[in-house]
DNA sequence: CGCGCGTGTTTTGCATGCAAAAATGCCACG
DNA sequence: CGTGGCATTTTTGCATGCAAAACACGCGCG
């Protein structure tokens, strides 16, 4: 926390542009929040323009809001604008899961099977966080089974967006269950390349996702009130 | 994105970018070309922060590569790059038309109609140019149709990649033919509100359109040579 | 004649300065 | 006590300046 001084072999803008979007899909910045420029800079370390740099950078992946002259703030999803991303997160998982059904490897198959165990290790143990990780490596690896460079960047880009609100679920006991037995699924399917049956577990899973998401959203417990902190 | 009520004016940096955007869209900036700051900002008018802001948006867009230390250059897209945003624009264009089909109305349905027959005018009088627009038009009215603003831009994000290839290719007769059958059961899946035959419409179309541009590439008629112009 | 090396030039990257727009506070006035 | 308008203070937006990295070129050396 207290390094003023960092390996230069990247831009600066990029260094600044990757600890706002961490903070920002972390919540550690509220949704909703004012940035200032000037204090960001200072908390940075770093001057204006790259800082400003950064922020337009990160309003084009859609993470901050740019109000003209007003500068920016922390995106605050709608519930419209939280359905529509996992709209196209289930289209493009779902594609993905064709792609890695037919081009997966035996070894690449043999690892997720690997995670998917340690991921149910975790589950027994009610480890949320080691599971979180589990399971979001176990996507990854799904999407790099894809071979679409393309396709991996969009979604990731797009699942920055909600990956904040998915931070903050705290699984209730039937829908982890759920959610446990449709990666079952998803191993079963990807063994059998099975293109349509992975397509179908993985758009159910995120639309299951969703409906976790939109609860806790309607009961207030994602968005608690105003935000304003910097 | 939440929220943007005001339409207010932009500021230099969104200009910038988006006459830069136009320039390596219609490949008026040659694939390859190094984007000088000093002659770029001479050249709009503008000093060198809202440019190099600019140009660090259409990285991020994917429209430019950024070589760090060394400025950034119109990207050139490989082989495997097309294949790859071909088919995950192929798999957008899907599930753009799975939602269409479920949420198109009545009145939607007429004017795509219409555009369709408009189309069907520019064709019969070999009109390329109004063909190419009408045809981008027939799109953009089937995703708007599908009510989901978060896979639209990001369908017109990668489908800004790929464009400047497409504005090269002049139709052969026989696939031209064959692309207008396929609107043609467009509008007629749509009509029936059958999602499934929609999506198979689609890719098959967007499969279609690959091929093209890749006979083209691999005779060498997009990438002429090598390009280095500003 | 080719190749590495050093110097001068160009170009990028970041910091800072200055002007315009917005926010804030204050006071008068209703 | 609330409200509207004016002045002050922030804050954003753009331009410019300066340092460092990359590039170009010529020279010496093998």
């Amino acid at each position: 926390m207290a390094e003023v001084i960092e390996i230069a072999r990247l831009g600066l803008t990029d260094q600044v542009a990757a600890r706002l979007r961490t903070q920002l899909i972390e919540g550690r910045i509220a949704p909703g929040a004012k940035l200032n420029e000037r204090v960001l800079a200072e908390q940075l370390r770093v001057s204006r323009t790259p800082l400003r740099e950064a922020i337009k950078l990160l309003a084009v992946e859609g993470l901050v809001d740019l109000l003209p002259n007003r500068g920016a703030v922390a995106v605050q999803l709608s519930e419209a604008d939280i359905v529509h991303s996992f709209e196209v997160l289930a289209g493009l998982e779902a594609l993905s899961g064709q792609f890695a059904a037919q081009r997966i490897t035996e070894a690449e198959l043999a690892e997720l099977r690997a995670l998917h165990y340690e991921m149910l290790a975790a589950y027994a143990r009610r480890d949320l966080s080691n599971y979180y990780r589990l399971n979001a490596l176990v996507h990854s690896a799904i999407n790099a089974a894809a071979r679409n460079p393309v396709l991996a960047t969009t979604y990731a880009r797009i699942n920055a967006r909600v990956q904040s609100l998915r931070f903050r679920t705290n699984q209730n006991e039937a829908k982890w269950k759920r959610a446990v037995a449709q990666h079952e699924q998803m191993v079963e399917a990807l063994a059998a390349r099975d293109a349509d049956a992975l397509g179908r577990v993985l758009v159910q899973h995120l639309h299951d996702k969703l409906d976790t998401v939109l609860a806790l959203l309607r009961a207030g417990e994602i968005y608690p009130a105003a935000a304003r902190k910097a």
